[in-house]
DNA sequence: TAGTATTTTGACCAAATGGTCAGGTTTGTG
DNA sequence: CACAAACCTGACCATTTGGTCAAAATACTA
C-alpha cells in the first residue's frame, strides 16, 4: 500500500500539471479547441507531448478541465445580493470583481470568449442553467431598485451584459487596446483607470448615486 | 484575345466566390484561422475541396480577403466628426451604427475578435495605423467638448472602447446571450430594445444631454 | 458550330494531427 | 537497499491537413 495519499497526488504531478494547464490555457484562448494542438501545447509547457498525454489524458479531457477552472474563478466572483443592499455599493463591487478577473486571468478570459465564439458547445449546460439563474436573481434585485426610485427604470439583463462585455474587453481585444493606445502592456494604473471610468460612468448612467450623497 | 472583361470575372466566378466567402466567414469565425480548415469550409459552401482553392489559391489567401472585406465595413462606418457637431447626436449616431454593423454582420464580427483572440497578427498595420489615428482624432473632439462642458471629463479613448464592446458583445457572446435570455435568435425588437438602453446609459453617463433639452 | 478560355474534380503528396504503447528511468517508502 | 508505484519518452499509427496537378467538362464567343 506504501501509504497512498488519499487524493494520491505526488509533488511533480502537481507542478507537471500546473505547467500544462497553464501552457494549455493559453494556447486555447489564441488558437480555440480546434486551432490548439497538442503538441503546441507540450512546447510552450516544455514537455515531450506524450508527457503531457500521459498526465491530461486527452486533448478535450484537457480543454474540460480548462473550462472548468474558470467556469469556478467565475463562480467565486458571483455572490449573492438582496433588495436591502445599496444599490450604488452593489453596482460598484460587481464592475470592480469582473474586472479583477480580467486582469488577474486575461487568458482565462480568452478562453471563455472562444468557446462561446465558437457557439459554447461545451458550456450550454453551464450557461443555461447556473449562469442563467444567477442573472435572473439579479435582475430581479434590480427591478425591485427601480420601482422603488433607486435607480433609473433600465432593462437589468442589458445592464449584466454591458458590464460583461466592457470589462471582458480588455482581455479579449487586449491586441487591439495596446495596439491602438501604443503600449506594450496594460499596467495596474491603466486598469485602475479604467474602472474607475466605468464605475463613474455605468454608475450614473444607471441613475444610481453613490451612498456618499 | 476574344474582348476579356477588364476585371476578367464571369458569373459563375461572382457567384462561386461569394459562396465561398460567406462559407469562410462562418468557419473562420467559429474556429478561428488555425482551426478552421479547408475541407469544411468546401463542405458549407458546397463544392469539393480543390475548387474552392482553385478560386482563393491558398486558406491564408482567403483569410486575408475576409479579414480585408470586413474591415471595409468598418471603415464605411467611421464618419470623421467636428467639434462643432452636437455630442448628443454624434454619440447616439455612433452607438447605432456600430450596432447595426454588428446586427448585419455578425460572422464577420465574430471573425474580427477571433482574429483579436489570436494576437491580431494579421491586423497590427491596421490596428496601429489607420484606426489608432481615428480614434485619436474623435479623442480629441470628445476632449474638447468636455472642456466646453459639454460633456463630463471622461477618458474619450476608454469610452470608445466602452461603446465598441457593449456592442460587439452581442455577436461575439451571441451563444451566450441567447443561452441566458432563453431565445432562439436575437431579432429586431430585441437590437432595438439593447441600442436604446446603450444610448441612454452612455449619454447619461457622460453627462450628455439629448438636444431635445 | 468550331475553338478557346474557364471551370471542375478526383487522385495524389508531404507534413501535421491526436493518440497508443512498450520499455525505460526516477521516486518514495518500508 | 529492495521494490513497487509513478513518471518519462521515442517509435509508431491511422487520419486529416493544406496544397498540386492533369485531364475532363462546361461556358463563352467569333
Amino acid at each position: 500500500m506504501t501509504t497512498p495519499t488519499p487524493a494520491d497526488v505526488t509533488r511533480t504531478r502537481v507542478r507537471n500539471e500546473q505547467q500544462i494547464l497553464d501552457a494549455a490555457e493559453d494556447v486555447f484562448a489564441r488558437h480555440g479547441y480546434r486551432g490548439a494542438s497538442v503538441q503546441a501545447i507540450a512546447e510552450a509547457a516544455g514537455l515531450p507531448k506524450s508527457n503531457v498525454l500521459y498526465y491530461v489524458g486527452s486533448k478535450r479531457k484537457l480543454y474540460v478541465a480548462l473550462l472548468e477552472r474558470m467556469m469556478s474563478r467565475w463562480n467565486a466572483m458571483l455572490d449573492d445580493i438582496s433588495v436591502e443592499d445599496d444599490p450604488a455599493e452593489v453596482l460598484e463591487a460587481f464592475i470592480r470583481s469582473k474586472m479583477t478577473l480580467t486582469r488577474t486571468h486575461p487568458e482565462g478570459s480568452r478562453l471563455f470568449a472562444a468557446e462561446v465564439l465558437q457557439g459554447a458547445p461545451f458550456l450550454q449546460e453551464y450557461l443555461r442553467g447556473e449562469l442563467r439563474e444567477w442573472v435572473h436573481q439579479r435582475a430581479r434585485v434590480f427591478e425591485q431598485w427601480s420601482e422603488r426610485g433607486l435607480m433609473d427604470p433600465v432593462d437589468p439583463v442589458w445592464l449584466i451584459f454591458l458590464i460583461w462585455s466592457a470589462t471582458q474587453h480588455y482581455a479579449d481585444f487586449e491586441a487591439q487596446v495596446l495596439g491602438i493606445t501604443d503600449r506594450e502592456r496594460l499596467d495596474d494604473a491603466d486598469y485602475q483607470s479604467v474602472t474607475d471610468f466605468l464605475c463613474q460612468v455605468i454608475l450614473k448612467g444607471c441613475g444610481v448615486t453613490s451612498r456618499r450623497s
